[in-house]
DNA sequence: AGGATTCAGTGAATCGTTTAAGTAGCGTCA
DNA sequence: TGACGCTACTTAAACGATTCACTGAATCCT
């Protein structure tokens, strides 16, 4: 009922101008609303309906009209928070009858750049797009062609539609803090890699911040994932002076470093106290929940495609539209007084 | 270097032509390596090369061709595993330069269908599908037109290339008798919903193993989510005669009925022992760690592409080609005898 | 009433590629 | 020699929509 028969082949927008008596381009004004009399509007729609006509993205797009698809381009899938943002967006996007191509850069800047081209080779309508790599000129261009918005992390030079930030430097104060106000002294911190774009503000907050609060900070550059951490919290853990705490830019990041935890026989928090960042719906089940800090995934998925559908049907705005969501320190009983 | 400079403009064909002094057809199947002398086939390639020249994919896939997007349509993206799976096949397309159009049908039939047909409109090569919804009529005429992949549970009467097919019946089995020997008679079954493809034939194995055990199993459908179990559990735990062991056809319900036992107070594995279905990385960090039965998303990612890169450039098989992935039954601490 | 403006709709070009059909030029073979 | 078949191309017609430039009729203004 809802969902319209589908046809062996679908009706081209000549076969509906011959059902209804007109020209292929009345029937495409009709179908728009442009130029043509009520009568005749209603009449090639009702047309359409019977024929169950839609026009087909794929000549619209040739043509340079909009193919209702978006690109959403992730730095790395590997991340369990970003696997929900996908989700989120698809969600979104999926309510205003667009769909989603999905590419993952795994970490890599260089593929980043490279997907990005491909994708708006795909002719997607707009960008969204979570950045690892580090701002480069090729961004320029991409931005320049298609709408963009960034999430995580605006890409400086670059001309985006939206960019959705997380206000990481209070994240990583608050959660110093609260180490800190623990009695930690000496943490790690496993960041992005530090080149990245989210990498290199980080590392001069936890800088800032390390030094006001008197802390012996370390950053360890570290993949998003599970597997990218755990060898790096076994090397880092096993060390005579280890860390009593640590910081992990990601949830991804810190159930690698309690697997590790479990293979060394140290116990969360008493021999070590974790971290994490960003926080995923799992954090809270873990042994023992993992405190972290929160941004709201749905919210952060709505707030960007609506800039980037804004700017698709209105024109695009002179300046970046921003929207800053500030972190939410979940303390749990994977942080507590150091050794 | 690798990444060609990206052009303001791309390079047409027409461009090329002009610029080999030959004309766009022959540039086209020189191109393809069709129909030409050698020396004009390397001297187009070479000119492509300096022009940074490639083919439209829109331009192409008009004109019938490929588009080098796969489909790839999701029953229930809340999933945890699901999502797994969407980051192993999209890294599985991109080795071959191809590019993934996400669909989340989130839980619904309809909507299944639905995304099916706009990814066919897209003008996909070839479609990946995780079905929630039962065989319909809608899916024959999508498998006629578009190369499809079913993952999961095959789709009866549906002319799929290939099938990636789970053995449920004898994790259900494997499962099953593990918590029989520990003690249970009692057993709760947090399913798909039962009319679903997935869900009738895991029933019927859930039926038939808990005669043969003598086990007091009881079907309860269920969403794929954490959100969607919870206040399921929550109920199910909180009557009389409760459950005294849960199976969760999937680790993201056995989340969800994690955190109704924790706000209820009882205790895993004391209280109520708890397995889910389809491992996830993080089962194995939960308090306790998850009971659970593992397949391998990297190699089901594999296969499925496989199967379908196959019959994208060979001719479709006459019959389905098949996989049965076996389950590797993982018991941790969250399954143990009845109180 | 006559010229200008609007309205409703048509015809044809266009987007960038693929491919069926056609055409030279050349060699082969009866 | 002429029919035939190759090879290496070219020409032109798709694919399915959008849109620019028009046209004929109706309306408007003074």
């Amino acid at each position: 009922m809802a969902v319209p028969e589908r046809q062996k082949r679908r009706a081209t927008i000549r076969e509906l101008a011959e059902y209804t008596g007109l020209s292929p381009a009345a029937v495409s004004y009709a179908l728009r609303g442009m130029h043509v009399s009520a009568e005749t509007e209603e009449r090639v729609r009702a047309a359409a309906d019977e024929l169950g006509y839609e026009a087909d993205p794929i000549a619209r797009a040739l043509r340079g009209g909009a193919t209702a698809v978006v690109g959403l381009l992730v730095g790395s899938l590997a991340d369990f928070w970003n696997q929900e943002l996908v989700r989120a967006v698809e969600r979104e996007l999926h309510v205003s009858e667009r769909s989603t191509l999905v590419a993952d850069a795994d970490g890599d800047s260089t593929r980043e750049l490279e997907l990005a081209g491909r994708l708006v080779d795909h002719r997607v309508d707009g960008l969204i797009v979570l950045p690892v790599g580090p701002p480069s000129d090729g961004w320029e261009l991409i931005a320049e062609e298609v709408p963009t918005v960034t999430i995580g992390d605006a890409l400086p030079g670059v001309m985006a539609v939206g960019e959705v930030v997380f206000d990481n430097n209070r994240g990583v104060e608050d959660t110093l803090r609260h180490l800190s106000s623990l009695g930690h002294r000496r943490v790690a911190v496993l960041s992005w890699a530090v080149e990245t774009s989210p990498g290199r503000p980080a590392e001069r907050a936890v800088e800032e911040v390390a030094a006001a609060l008197g802390l012996d900070c370390r950053i360890v550059p570290c993949a998003y994932s599970l597997n990218g951490s755990r060898p790096l919290a076994l090397e880092l853990l096993s060390a005579d002076d280890r860390p009593t705490a640590m910081l992990c830019m990601s949830d991804s990041i810190a159930y690698g470093v309690c697997v590790a935890c479990a293979e060394l026989g140290l116990t969360i928090p008493d021999d070590v106290s974790v971290a994490g960042f960003g926080e995923h719906p799992m954090s809270r089940l873990l042994a023992p929940p993992l405190t972290s800090t929160a941004w709201d995934v749905e919210r952060v998925a709505q707030v960007a495609t609506r800039f980037l559908l804004d700017a698709l049907d209105g024109e695009r705005p002179d300046e970046p539209r921003r929207e800053l969501f500030p972190p939410r320190l979940v303390a749990r009983a994977s942080t507590g007084p150091p050794p």
